[in-house]
RNA sequence: GUCCCCGUAGCUCAAUGGACAGAGCGCAGGCCUCCGAAGCCUGAGAUUGAGGUUCGAUUCCUCAUGGGGACACCA
């Protein structure tokens, strides 16, 4: 990868001339503007800053110093240090595209073992929105972390214990008429419908809710998963039980001992508290209830745990709104048990509009819009691109009929168009190709002078420092971001020069870039889990 | 009341403290005798407000203001 080459020979550089220990953690990014360069360092103006000098002084030292190494610097604006890549570089990257594939921007294999767990709705009725933005989110993060060369795992923990499950049931128990309702009970449609469906088991589970609530939870979870890998093209490697996997295999258990002997337990009022203020929490909270039932957070300890001793290095846990407040006390749980990198990313809430008003979403009350709804709406490509070009900490309004009448005009056929179009192009080649007599002397990029080529060029062996750093942020959007810049690079190149010629080494050398944008198009849109159609 | 997230163009969203704040949609114009016009080009159009830190702030801090969410021995 050429940023790191040239990232090390700064660091080098601005350690010769100022001492090792001086050197700030700066920037190197690939500027929109070309004037600008293709890569721009602050170095300088952090440097300056840090033994108070002229950043143009320290800038112009540290350019005339890299003089010696391959990377020719130029000073700018208020002391950025501009590069050019030289033609051997990118040449080299370049053809790294065709040699390598679809494995382009994979880095080697790493012994890092990453859990990334998303979605886990309770199976007590259908997906919302929010599960889906976590569920699309969690995908695409999984497929970096595999580009990325980690061992990676999707899981998808399902809460099929305890008390909502019995609520469940209760709730079915109470639309049937057997037992009168309650505030606490669920009461979408969708309950009904099921209790409609499905008398003869009520009746068989009259007395029993738990039982009732297990045989739901069980058929919800049925179409949790149909919706999920048939029509959004989520894809889970495991799915945890809390019942059989936590619970029964005794990792509540444990997780109780665990925290039991660490010293960080304590009883209050008849019920069993940990200490996670100790770890930041505002206040400690209950493990064993003074009725002497676990709790889901005892559960959820129990489940980092068994994570844990499954010898996962780190655990990425994408959650709703609505669960912040949990944040804190789970990595809490997560220090003591020592799992050595734990994240929670919480996605925002998104807002349901009909016109300009809101329509306030609650799943108990079953107002909400069915993630089911929307990908059969809109289709799963641009459900998905709708979610995975925002930041998860974007509040989303959505509305339904702007979303069906937009979803004609979605950025995602710009890119998957540019895909289509690079591929057409190829066929074409392919049949009327002149025969080349012999290959021409010149080197690939030696042929490739205009603005359009060089930028698109550019722009494609940019990809794999896209994925590094997306592995390390977890932006999922860079990549969406970054798609849509290299269609337009494409679409760009398309308009103003021919790809099939009378010059056979400018045309070769033009399908080649043309492959490379089909290569890089193709492994971008699988990272998303956008789809490669062959004509549109 | 306490805590978290968000206020950027008419709309939906970008921008590790950096250079002229970028896209898409919409709007006004222009481009197919030629590899796919679902495309390209041109134009109008924005950082909620007030202070502060900094050589430099959309970004960090304080206050105000608007919106969303969380604050159980529920999950």
């Amino acid at each position: 990868m050429i940023r790191a080459e040239l990232r090390s020979a700064i660091a080098a550089s601005a350690a010769r001339l100022f001492g090792k220990e001086q050197v700030p953690d700066f920037s190197l990014e690939a500027p929109e503007n070309p004037e600008h360069g293709d890569y721009a360092a602050n170095i300088a103006l952090l440097l300056a800053k840090k033994l108070g000098k002229n950043p143009l002084e320290v800038a112009d030292a540290l350019a005339a110093d890299l003089k010696n190494s391959q990377w020719a610097a130029s000073v700018a604006g208020p002391g950025f240090l501009n590069f050019k890549i030289s033609p051997m570089f990118l040449e080299k990257e370049f053809k790294e595209i065709l040699k390598r594939k679809e494995k382009y921007g994979s880095a080697p294999a790493k012994s890092k073992k990453i859990q990334v767990e998303f979605i886990s709705a309770n199976p007590t009725g259908p997906l919302t929105l929010a599960n889906g933005r976590g569920g699309f989110l969690g995908d695409a993060l999984a497929n970096i972390f595999l580009r990325a060369g980690y061992k990676t795992e999707r899981e998808y923990y399902v809460n099929d214990a305890g008390n909502q499950i019995v609520t469940l049931g209760k709730s079915l128990l109470a639309v049937a008429g057997v037992i009168p309702e309650e505030e606490q009970f669920y009461k979408g449609e969708y309950i009904k419908t099921w209790a409609a469906g499905h008398a003869s088991i009520i009746k068989k589970f009259k007395n029993n809710p738990e039982s009732l609530g297990k045989a739901a939870a069980e058929d919800f979870l049925k179409n949790i998963k149909k919706v999920i890998e048939k029509k959004s093209g989520i894809r889970f490697d495991r799915y945890t039980s809390e019942d059989r996997d936590i619970h029964k295999k005794g990792f509540a258990k444990k997780a109780f001992e665990l925290f039991q002997k660490k010293g960080l337990m304590y009883e209050k009022e008849g019920a069993q508290w940990l200490k996670t203020t100790d770890f930041g929490d505002d206040k400690d909270r209950v493990l064993m209830t003074s009725e002497g039932y676990p709790t889901y957070f005892l559960a959820d300890a129990g489940h980092y745990l068994e994570t844990k001793l499954r010898k996962f290095d780190a655990k990425i846990n994408i959650v709703g709104p609505d669960h912040y407040g949990y944040v804190k006390r789970i990595q809490a749980a997560a220090e003591i048990i020592g799992l050595e990198e734990s994240e929670v990313i919480v996605t925002q809430a998104i807002r349901l509009m009909h016109g300009t008003e809101e329509v306030k979403m609650s799943k108990r009350k079953g107002e909400f819009v069915e993630f089911e709804e929307l990908v059969d709406e809109v289709g799963h490509d641009t459900a998905r691109y709708f979610f995975l070009e925002k930041s998860p900490h974007t509040h989303i309004d959505f509305d339904l009929n702007l979303a069906r009448e937009r979803s004609t005009k979605n950025p995602v056929y710009y890119i998957q168009y540019a895909y289509v179009r690079a591929q057409s192009i190829l066929k074409k080649a392919e049949s009327s190709r002149p025969k080349s007599k012999r290959a021409g002397a010149k080197k690939t990029l030696e042929l490739l002078q205009t603005v359009e080529e060089r930028a698109l060029v550019k722009k494609l062996i940019q990809f794999p420092e896209i994925i590094e750093d997306t592995a390390k942020d977890f932006a999922v959007h860079r990549v969406t971001r970054y798609l849509l810049l290299l269609a337009r690079a494409f679409h760009n190149f398309y308009e103003k020069n021919r790809v099939i010629t009378a010059d056979a080494d400018l045309t070769r050398a033009r399908i080649e870039l043309d492959k490379a944008v089909v290569i890089v198009l193709g492994i971008a849109l699988d990272v998303l889990g956008v789809s490669k159609p062959k004509k549109m």
